[in-house]
DNA sequence: GTGCATTGCGCAATGT
DNA sequence: GACATTGCGCAATGCA
């Protein structure tokens, strides 16, 4: 299955990795962009998707130079909605815990309905979660790979080209050589016969 | 800082990114190869690493074609160390709690001084670690993004040489056609002038 | 709203 | 022993 049967098979499938979506892509916060502006490359957020948590502030820093600072000495210590459940950390820490009655605007961050852990709904949508995860990461890597190789691909056959082109030069200057050669010979051979007559 | 003086940077970017260590790069279960053989590429694992829980099991599965099924109804179940910790899920079920009288030489599962979670020292290298892994995984996708960019950069730099050609090719047929012509024309001449002697 | 897809994050195992 | 990688599950969010 699949098998490369051709040496530009990696692009291909690097191309159908990459549905022509041009978002005209960003290409991420901090990052050069180097305005190359085709196919965008970039799934579907990673350039301005991650404003949860404290995400956003953290990642500022790292721009920056501010390396890897732990999130604010901890970013623990509020489960949202919890019912029993023994284990399971309710990891995140997204919108603090302020209070309802600042931002009088937004009503209170919702609660959503307080599944429980435990139930079986829960536990069906979690294992539902869990199997795209594993799909998804397993797409992600696949992609990558793809790029990679289809880099290495680029390059050797950039490489090709160059060594075509330094021979088509070599030849066109021999050429060149010659014409030029050719033409005085010319030029003398009619001074020649002019001065024969 | 860093703001992509020449066009070419992030080539030098991404080849900075990839220290050469030449692991002849397997290139991954399933996957295709390619043997361009330069560069591995790929980290330091990402192509075996992974054999730890019911890993390699799962992977082979996809390999197959057989997607993404939950790990075998569950993977849960099985505190390891634990000992309060009311939140944080052990989730992981490596190395069952098959009883120490099995497999005789190898002493029990190490059981690792069960290390309270809640001890400083767990949160210390809890902490450190997440800091480390949010470090790994920034330069991960950086060196994701430098890879992109690094394919389309050297897409249209493919282009351009591809373009060269072209023209260098046409020139070529040019120069040719005409020292074809003028080698007609000194073969005519010649015959002129003797004819007219 | 439902369901899948993405993604940041923490955990644990493992590699260096 | 410290840091780096990586598979995995969770939750939030995007998207159809």
């Amino acid at each position: 299955m699949m098998s490369d049967s051709r040496p530009s098979s990696v692009i291909q499938e690097w191309v159908s990795s990459y549905p022509g979506q041009a978002h005209l892509t960003p290409v991420g916060p901090g990052q050069s962009s180097a305005q190359l502006a085709q196919m965008d490359v970039i799934p579907y957020s990673q350039s301005q998707g991650m404003m949860r948590g404290g995400g956003e502030d953290r990642l500022a820093e790292q721009m920056m130079g501010l390396s890897y600072l732990p999130y604010s000495a901890s970013c623990l210590g509020n489960a949202s909605n919890s019912v029993s459940s023994t284990h399971h950390q309710s990891h995140g820490g997204s919108q603090q815990d302020f209070s309802p009655f600042l931002l009088p605007t937004l009503k209170a961050p919702v609660t959503k309905r307080s599944i429980s852990k435990d139930s079986a709904e829960y536990r069906l949508r979690r294992e539902r979660n869990n199997i795209a995860v594993r799909k998804s990461r397993d797409k992600a890597r696949r992609r990558i790979l793809l790029t990679q190789q289809r880099a290495l691909q680029l390059q050797e056959e950039n490489q090709k080209l160059q060594l075509r082109i330094g021979q088509l030069t070599q030849e066109l200057d021999t050429l060149k050589h010659i014409l030029s050669q050719r033409h005085l010979q010319g030029a003398e051979d009619g001074a020649a016969g002019e001065s024969s007559i």
